[in-house]
DNA sequence: TATTCATACTTGACAGTGTCTAGTAGAGAA
DNA sequence: TTCTCTACTAGACACTGTCAAGTATGAATA
């Protein structure tokens, strides 16, 4: 049923981490837990990963190479699109997202597969940032637009998932409709010069 | 000379995490490191602290603290310099910011001193786009404004900090000038109705 | 002055952790 | 049969947070 069982120890310990890191952070996983949710011993692991950051690496590989694609397709429906599928994201795979997004638990530079995952997403976000802009605008105006959009999507998905945003902004009875309206306040800053 | 002396061991050992914090990250804050750093026995610092925990959620009220000190008195220059403010601190303050923001190590209900000052930052905020707004303004439309200036504010400070931001945007020579920029893209997205 | 008592620690122990080293069962190739 | 590679297992080590219990010191009280 599960793909955890013909994927072999490997897909079991990294669908349990994944799990661990949704419901009680990534600090939470642990080598030793993980062998024991797989039921092997507490040293199993370690032939998959080498170390604790090999399991972090590898959520974060397939973590970015998800949040590519998801924005890739939404490259078509423009910056607000794009915007809306990086928050949506962070939400439907937050075991992915709160791993990703700590480069203390494992820095991308020292796994190059998950870095190009990384890349691939930002750079779809600064081409359709370029494309709007026109072919004419400066490098900096781009960077520029980019770190904007990059921000205010990063930003509200990371205060939605553990910030004391969503607590206070209890009044905004429409999580989507919040960042529907973010995304696209968003996009509105960059115009055709 | 330094406050830790004349302040006893509860300042030293805030002092030691938060330099910890700022180099290595919060999960390189330990108990007995801490109590090493101060020359003291394992369990001293439990006496000051109660667990681990309660040194974050000190450290977070320091920070919180400072943070609203700081948001508050950028108040009458208009909520680009509140976002601005916000970025600043955590750069400036990044041993505190990346505590405050990791509500894993400890959650900020459970400190109602911390929330208070927590609290204060966001209405500085919240106040000051409602007034921009008009009185007649809908308390939605505030919500979802303040939740996007906090968002931009909030992305840009992380991403800087230890996020892939700042290494892609190598071309952006100054990064006060993007954080000038961007603040002021973002404030420009309220306007009196 | 003697006793009580809270503060600010120290010492010792325990279970849990990551990880190093060494060993083993099994499959495939020579 | 022997050799080698893969995928583990078993044991040990130093380290961690934290519980429990002991101790020194100063102030308040009788």
């Amino acid at each position: 049923m599960s793909s955890a069982k013909t994927d072999g120890l490997r897909r079991q310990v990294l669908d349990a981490a994944v799990a661990i890191a949704a419901s009680s952070g990534p600090d939470a996983i642990s080598m030793r837990e993980v062998a024991r949710l797989a039921g092997v011993s507490h040293q199993a692991p370690y032939h998959h990963f080498g170390d604790r950051a090999g399991i972090f690496a590898a959520i974060s590989e397939e973590g970015f190479r998800m949040l590519a694609e998801s924005i890739e397709a939404s490259t078509k429906l423009g910056t607000a699109a794009m915007c809306e599928a990086y928050v949506h994201f962070a939400l439907a795979h937050n075991g992915h997202f709160r791993v990703m997004m700590r480069n203390d638990l494992c820095s991308l530079e020292d796994y190059p597969s998950a870095l190009i995952q990384a890349d691939r997403a930002f750079n779809a976000l600064r081409n359709e940032v370029t494309a709007i802009l026109g072919e004419d605008s400066h490098e900096d105006e781009a960077n520029a637009h980019t770190a904007y959009m990059w921000s205010v999507a990063h930003g509200l998905a990371t205060l939605l998932l553990d910030g004391p945003l969503l607590k206070k902004l209890d009044s905004v009875a429409d999580v989507n409709e919040l960042i529907r309206n973010v995304a696209r306040k968003a996009s509105s800053t960059i115009v055709h010069s």
